[in-house]
DNA sequence: CGTGTTATTGAGTGCGGTCAACCTAGGTGG
DNA sequence: CCACCTAGGTTGACCGCACTCAATAACACG
């Protein structure tokens, strides 16, 4: 059901009763689908509107002057997009859609009234930010002092990590349908440079990447050869082993 | 006075009347020093407390597997360190005093305690925490798609804007405490290619960095070299001219 | 079956890293 | 007041990881 990933998301950061599941499935009125390479929302807009990813896959990026991009998040099923462009004024960045997705708009008074009704909410909001701000932290110490193979080994793991929190891994398999380009953009290497990376990880047998599909056959040799460590996720009640 | 900074970042956010300013200062009943180069707060721990930064310069980082230190914030005077460690368990990075701080330590429920009775001040915390994550996202970009001159550049770029804000500007000058080291590790630099980019920089005449003082003789100009917009510092009711 | 997009591989280059030496300022103790 | 010490800044020589450019292969979709 297309709910399911949003609840499962919620409830990776807060416990919440099945009222309080109503309720935020209550504000998914108005489900909308962006295409493939669409924008959802683009730098300099000021929503008054937050946008939730029920599924598909989607980035957050920004273009430099000579016009080459860099994505600063990846956002999965059960993410906010867009909490800044109703607090801060207008949106500093854009949000692609990298597959079809369907989107809820949920329109920003409806988000005041809901945290000043459910507290676990307002809690869940406030959680989910700050993980997004702790992944941030890692991607930038990723970028800055790691290798080319550890920056994308690790960022796969992550993506695993995340998936399985919101039930899209089956057997160390998960879609994962974004472009090598876009690979490259979310790490800061080049699409031939990620592309060299990937053969060098699937002649270690770490992974197998195609069609659209990552197999991690032994998730942990690939964390361990990544020093990916889950803490920074935050998982609530949940060991690192089990997600490894 | 010691709280000037602490207001007038908090002004820079959300606009207090009186009363609202004075529920702020209330907050900082306990003020202790952390002498520099201590943390503030370290990895792992679960603090009860919220601490801000009053004086001094501060910075967050994190340590890899092979002992390199990458920063990933500079926590000026009126920055908020640690909200992180209270709605998450624990700290997934450490809070370094650059600098001797004065950093007042604030009990987490006398926070929530405000938050709830004074709303804009909840605002005020929501907003700041959006600009942090904003300025990650602007270091994510600096370190994956400019070269050293334009990152380190923009760096100073930054620091100068947002002492400004807090009235430690004076004609281009402003104290900058740090070593090349750490600015190396602000940047995804090496301390050597830092110090070669600040002689490029100099050179130019773009700017003069020594014994704890920047001095940006045309701030416009530097700003155009290293294609500095602050509009990710999302600055309330100032031109963009205004900080240039 | 043709066309545009994405993946793959090779050859050559360059930015920033590494290693190492030396300089300078400021602090300390005799 | 000077001799010493140390942290930090500066510079040079060399190296290597990732980038660039370019050509080809493999898909995906009409």
């Amino acid at each position: 059901m297309q709910f399911e990933p949003f609840i499962r998301k919620l409830e990776t950061v807060e416990s919440l009763t099945d009222a309080e599941k109503r309720a935020a499935i209550a504000l998914c009125n108005d489900v909308r689908v962006t295409p493939r390479r669409k924008d959802i929302i683009s730098q300099g807009a000021s929503p008054d509107r937050v946008h939730i990813i029920l599924s598909g896959w989607a980035a957050r990026y920004s273009i430099v002057r000579d016009g080459s991009r860099r994505i600063t998040a990846f956002l999965l099923p059960g993410d906010f997009c867009d909490i800044h462009g109703t607090v801060l004024a207008t949106m500093d960045h854009s949000i692609l859609a990298i597959t079809d997705c369907e989107v809820a708009h949920v329109p920003a008074d409806l988000i005041e009234e809901i945290t000043r009704s459910t507290p676990v909410l307002t809690r869940a909001l406030w959680r989910s930010t700050l993980i997004d701000e702790a992944i941030l932290r890692q991607w930038l110490v990723n970028a800055g002092r790691m290798d080319a193979l550890k920056t994308v080994g690790h960022l796969l793991c992550e993506m695993h990590a995340r998936m399985k929190l919101i039930g899209l891994v089956e057997d160390g398999r998960l879609d994962l349908p974004m472009t090598q380009e876009e690979l490259g953009d979310a790490t800061g290497l080049t699409s031939v440079h990620v592309n060299r990376t990937l053969r060098d990880l699937r002649q270690q047998g770490l992974l197998t990447l195609g069609r659209g599909e990552l197999h991690i056959p032994d998730v942990p040799a690939l964390a361990k050869a990544c020093e990916f460590d889950p803490q920074y996720l935050h998982l609530r009640g949940r060991t690192s082993q089990g997600m490894l």
